[in-house]
DNA sequence: CACCTCTACCGAAACGTTTCGGCTTTCGGT
DNA sequence: ACCGAAAGCCGAAACGTTTCGGTAGAGGTG
């Protein structure tokens, strides 16, 4: 290692040697003064050719990014984030209990998907995780107070969502996944309604007339629009719009829903189709249902709402409505960085989510 | 709002009124410069006095507090960065497929203990999910390059982890998390050797004498450990070591194990016990026996690691070896922050994994 | 009273970028 | 041959901290 010692100094052009780029152990690191004395020219010309700014010819440049990779010169996010006033990394807030990465498929897939576009910009995630809502607040809060990131994710909103009117207070960028109609920021968003549509036909289809639905906690704004589709799509059907229970997207939530649902009733008056707003309680009610001697697909007809891969592997594999929580953070991410960038943002819909009918699902028990 | 509109200038002094702390929208922020010029004192002051540092008397220490908290002074992230050298931040790359997040509980809980440590230091944590190994390798170059992270964790260690020699090259501080015990950094560890000794001898007081296991991916350093301690075990009651199948941590894996121990076999030449590297792929083996015919517990014992919510509520529900991934990210991050702070520190045993004995394991086949 | 020490405080440099106004140089047009 | 514009490049300020050397004054000592 021929590299002097101790602070560098313009005379680092005399460092020829062409060795490939490498970074130094210890914080004695290239900076872009090492660059423009290498390529003999100010700094300013070096930070004009690095970020592909207008004001330099194409010799020069090309003499300064040779110079930068000989060095092995990486911009300091540190004085570019003083600099340029950004963070070049992004927020994203979940939540609920912690034990929600535990079994909900959306937050693993999702990151993946963010990942893949912050990369390529450079820019990083920032993952917080607040079991209490005010607590979660208060992370956002923080998170803006130092400017530790340029913009934020809001997933799984609530009605009346508190983080609306402060993320808008901030002024800080955020997109929202899956928001209402008349959210007032960027939005991406994935119908389900063909999905529960698909679900619905399906199963009228299949003879089934008694359909009931479990849903979510109805602070959450996807409840209620996941109830909305399915009693439009029954409606369709001229059909009763049959019982509706609330759950709470766990596994014992879709237990007690069965419980009520299937418990202290003659055949006839139990539903013979349920849809459960997420895989998860879908499975507890199979699982308690099967208890009950109540046996799917049977002698009713159950599904869920996700696709998460434990679906597939249960007997019965669960019929559910698929959706794509990956294109959903790739889509999120693609807009909250131009939203940061200042561009103007237009809401996005990906591909709908769309009905995966398995096993669970079958024609109504014959004497219905 | 009365606040000076432009550049803020000394004379912030001017802007006397009480109100409480309050972040502005835009850019336009309240800097050490307008604290001091409150507290009419030097910046040098305000940075010695908010930071604990000796050299300020009693007296202006309060003063300059008080000025900070008038103004809502919140000390910003960025200038601190580039002038300490530090990014307030650690890293997490979890190298496994996008889909782990879903079904594996390690992650969340995991994350959620880093976090309490880390938000109290005001410290960030930056994830990142890398599929290919290659690509998480540069993962962590890139972070450690840019110095985007003060430190990272070194978790689902290999064997001959690449990672190790990286973060020495790049002297970047690091904790491992369940690493080998001639792991060259800091260390925090959750043994298993009692979880799993406290299973085999609760299997053996059940009358198992024909024990299974199925291994995770032996590039995993963790495969090698459960089956050492296993092996031990097992000897202790002067037993054949059994079969060993490798599984691949997933449900699918489990299946596969399942058919591979049970298919084509007569009743006493299958193993009455099996011990799964992880509940998920325990819940498929468990899956695929029931398909074979092999009911558990009656026919087979079988038993999981991890003590996801999951293996609860299946039926019957999965007995297990129960870890606390919470404690291990606290202690991880805990550990972390005193590397980067430059502290020796030493490596830390958390409470063993313990035995969590549910349904799906009993006595052994009467005419076995 | 002169000298020294210590404390409290200040000023300025440093961290590594981006940005902007201004200076040269070049070149096309008349 | 001259002028103006535009392009290429430079220097310096700015971003908001931390840190370090230095200074004034208080207090103690001989």
């Amino acid at each position: 290692m021929q590299r002097v010692s101790g602070r560098r100094q313009q005379s680092a052009a005399l460092a020829c040697n062409n060795r490939p780029a490498r970074v130094d152990p210890v914080n004695n690191r290239v900076t872009i003064v090492d660059v423009a004395a290498r390529a003999g020219v100010a700094i300013s010309s070096v930070s004009s050719a690095l970020n592909d700014r207008p004001g330099v010819s194409e010799a020069t440049r090309k003499r300064i990014v040779e110079a930068a990779h000989e060095l092995g010169f990486v911009p300091s996010l540190r004085g570019r984030s003083l600099s340029s006033k950004r963070a070049f990394s992004v927020g994203l807030v979940v939540h609920r209990d912690p034990s929600v990465l535990e079994s909900d498929p959306f937050f693993g897939s999702f990151i993946g998907g963010i990942e893949t576009v912050l990369d390529a910009q450079n820019y990083a995630l920032i993952l917080q995780m607040g079991s209490e809502k005010i607590e979660t607040l208060e992370r956002y809060r923080s998170l803006a107070a130092n400017r530790r990131v340029d913009g934020v994710f809001l997933s799984e909103l609530g009605v009346e969502d508190p983080r609306i009117p402060l993320v808008e207070e901030l002024g800080l960028p955020a997109v929202g996944v899956n928001a209402e109609p008349d959210f007032p920021l960027p939005a991406v968003r994935q119908s389900h309604v063909e999905g529960i549509r698909e679900l619905v036909d399906h199963l009228v289809s299949h003879g089934h007339r008694r359909l009931a639905l479990v849903t979510g906690p109805t602070e959450f704004i996807h409840a209620g629009q996941r109830l909305r589709a399915w009693s439009e799509a029954v409606a369709a059907h001229d059909l009763a719009p049959g019982e509706v229970v609330e759950g709470d997207f766990t596994y014992e939530g879709g237990v007690a829903a069965a419980s009520r649902l299937l418990t202290d009733r003659a055949p006839d008056e139990r539903p013979t189709a349920v849809m459960c707003s997420n895989d998860l309680s879908a499975i507890g009610f199979l699982a308690r249902a099967d208890e009950l001697g109540v046996r799917a697909p049977d002698d009713i007809s159950v599904a869920g709402f996700d696709g998460i891969a434990l679906g597939s592997y249960i007997r019965p594999s669960l019929s559910t409505i698929a959706t794509t929580p990956r294109l959903l953070g790739v889509e999120a991410a693609r807009m909250l960085l131009a939203a940061i960038a200042g561009e103007r943002v237009d809401d996005v819909d990906i591909a709908p989510a769309r009905l995966l009918p398995r096993g669970s699902t079958g024609p109504a028990p014959a004497h219905s």
